[in-house]
DNA sequence: CCTCCACAGGAAGCGCAGGAGT
DNA sequence: ACTCCTGCGCTTCCTGTGGAGG
């Protein structure tokens, strides 16, 4: 009796930490990049042409198809979903047959899959998968047609949909064939090359109306943030020279809204690990590294295994101070020849029982590696016989060889050292 | 100056997996 | 369920290039 007594005192719950209320968070949700807001600051103008548009919708009439164009996190999806559920509202409230349907291209990546979702909203009790095309096609504009219904469709990541063409076609033969309703769309990319690809009939019934959404700049984007921060966070609990950092990083990569978020999410989290009760610059530095870090991590993860072993070579021969060359007088470090490091490369592949690629292809492979910056090369020029690469590492020897050493096990590090 | 070195990088072709067509 | 086709990763072969060395 006594023990357990004791046992029970001592014993706290895993999960108390967890239930006690944040100091710094007040709702963690609204600073995730899932998080739609009601409010899009800087996207009036967007917001006002797709309302003038749309607006005829409520009058029975066919609203022109919308084509929204912009890089990643500047706000296309939120501004889509936003008009799109208000329309919705308002067409009930006022009992207007007006249908909006927003749909993620990625999960609805070919026409069949994109009408098939449309009729399942025009009949929800009804399972249609498995029909044939004509028929889920007939059933899409029957429905239309009987209920005069005026449908406007928001294809998020259109360039995701393998036969855009043939799909943009069928939507807007039906909305020719359609006498009493009518459907539109409002496609949106983040690839500018993607409108080049389409057929040019495609393309000028799609993209008759073209909308841009700039990048933001860091003054924006700090204005979001503080209105996120205000909701998300508790009072007081960023400080103002945090969000402009955060800002600020953002804006000089992209201008995308979504990094800044993940930023001072990142920074958030870190501040409540340490106990802190704010969030200051250095949270948000670390975030930064932090995220940096999670990105080579994955890029180096997704790297084909043979392609691992090759910049695993660059690191160990970088590590081993190999990399100490002359060039004519000067003398610079980290310094590899493409052919060492083939041949590094290669006796690593075959102690772990590998087939080595060929040079060819292994040049290859150095080609993308520099893509992704992961290494730097420059034609070797004067000093050097022949004529190579001189190869260097992007980033520290030591980071990289552990990502590696970790991801591709100990196997290598025991028979190679 | 020519030759050789040590590669760079284009072209063609091969085997394979996975999707389209039937 | 079947073949047919296409794209992809890769090899083989080849020509080109820029400096070192004789």
């Amino acid at each position: 009796m006594v023990e357990i007594d004791l046992g029970e005192k001592m014993k706290e719950n895993l999960f108390k930490s967890v239930e006690k209320t944040s100091k710094i968070f007040k709702n963690r949700d609204i600073i995730t990049p899932h998080y739609t807001p009601e409010k899009l600051p800087f996207r009036e103008k967007q917001i006002k042409e797709i309302i003038t548009t749309l607006s005829v919708a409520l009058k029975g009439s066919k609203p022109n198809n919308l084509f929204l164009y912009g890089k990643t996190g500047t706000g296309k999806t939120a501004t889509t979903k936003l008009v799109l559920s208000d329309l919705k509202e308002f067409a009930k409230k006022e009992k207007k047959p007006v249908m909006a349907i927003y749909m993620n291209c990625r999960n609805y990546n070919s026409k069949y899959k994109v009408l098939a979702k449309i009729v399942q909203k025009f009949y929800p009790d009804k399972d249609f998968i498995g029909y044939s095309g004509s028929f889920i096609y007939e059933k899409m504009t029957d429905f239309c047609e009987k209920n005069k219904i005026q449908t406007i469709v928001g294809l998020d990541e259109i360039d995701k949909v393998k036969d855009v063409d043939e799909l943009v076609y069928a939507l807007t033969r039906a909305n020719d064939e359609l006498k009493k309703g009518g459907i539109s769309i409002i496609g949106i990319s983040n690839q500018l090359t993607f409108k080049d690809r389409l057929d040019p009939r495609t393309k000028s019934s799609l993209c008759g109306k073209e909308l841009v959404f700039p990048p933001y700049n860091a003054k924006e984007l700090t204005e979001i943030l503080r209105e996120r921060v205000e909701k998300a966070f508790q009072k007081d609990a960023v400080m103002e020279s945090a969000i402009n950092l955060a800002a600020a990083f953002a804006a000089r990569e992209s201008g995308d809204a979504r990094t800044a978020v993940m930023l001072l999410l990142r920074a958030g989290e870190l501040a409540e690990k340490k106990g802190m009760e704010k969030v200051t610059d250095q949270e948000v530095k670390d975030a930064k590294k932090s995220v940096e870090q999670e990105i080579t991590m994955e890029m180096i993860n997704t790297l084909p295994s043979q392609q691992k072993l090759v910049l695993y070579a660059i690191s160990i021969l970088t590590a081993q101070k190999k990399g100490v060359k002359k060039l004519g007088k000067s003398e610079e470090k980290g310094v590899l020849f493409s052919g060492e490091v083939f041949d590094e490369y290669k006796k690593i592949a075959l102690s772990i029982k590998e087939n080595p690629v060929s040079a060819r292809w292994f040049r290859q492979y150095l080609d993308e590696l520099e893509m992704y910056g992961l290494i730097f090369s420059t034609p070797s020029g004067k000093g050097v016989r022949g004529n190579t690469r001189l190869i260097k590492l992007g980033l520290e020897a030591a980071t990289i060889k552990r990502i590696l050493e970790n991801d591709l096990g100990l196997d290598i590090s025991l028979t190679v050292h």
